[in-house]
DNA sequence: TATTATGCATTGACAGATTAGGTATATTAG
DNA sequence: CTAATATACCTAATCTGTCAATGCATAATA
């Protein structure tokens, strides 16, 4: 089953700080972590993503590095800011609160 | 606390067959439901509730009547289908699921 | 040597939501 | 009486995030 993207919609920028929280990463493993966690059900679209990076860094929530590698593909670094932290946290405490009252909007009996 | 209209998008119609479930309904009372429902946190834009209203019922998932009133405004109102229920228990089911995969993406710990 | 995997990025189109506007009747406050 | 509010419907233009398609480059594998 594949999730409808209207239903993730609103939730990319709180997705890519949550991975973030964890350790720096980069675009291509954000995106793989996603496809795991969601047991291979959803993964972003590239477009989305780097969409996502920019809008981030442009609100100042990530900063961006690129990495060292001598080998293999140049990686760009992404990095969350105390603000990144405090928008996700709010994001979290958005999303819980709106899964109460989806709950609540598509039950069919009280 | 308001809910940010990306995190109800795509829910729409699902929320109005839902509502539709119960009893034919129209469309200034659903929005009231709405309203009430989410505890005074939510309530559909007009546009988006007519909007959708043309979209559901071009899918074949709600019908239209006017209503009789001999006072006050006219009320179109709105009944659903079969296919409606069949879209709405979908619709349900793939909330469930999707639910529990942005709680794991946004998790920051295993 | 051709394919797949890794990795970043942009452009144009699309769909659902919002903003802003419109019409009309009934009730209530001043 | 009359202005404001509530009830009730509807549409056009615009915004925003996502997607499809495309491009570039390197490394590993078949």
């Amino acid at each position: 089953m594949t999730i409808a993207s209207d239903l993730i919609r609103g939730h990319t920028d709180a997705i890519i700080l949550a991975h973030l929280l964890r350790r720096d990463s980069y675009g291509y493993e954000i995106n793989k972590s996603i496809l795991s966690k969601s047991g291979g059900t959803y993964e972003l679209n590239e477009a989305t993503l780097y969409t996502a990076f920019k809008r981030l860094t442009d609100a100042g929530y990530i900063t961006f590095y690129w990495g060292a590698e001598k080998i293999g593909a140049r990686r760009k670094y992404y990095h969350i800011t105390q603000q990144g932290r405090e928008a996700y946290k709010r994001m979290q405490e958005e999303w819980q609160t709106t899964k109460q009252i989806i709950d609540n909007l598509l039950a069919t009996e009280d």
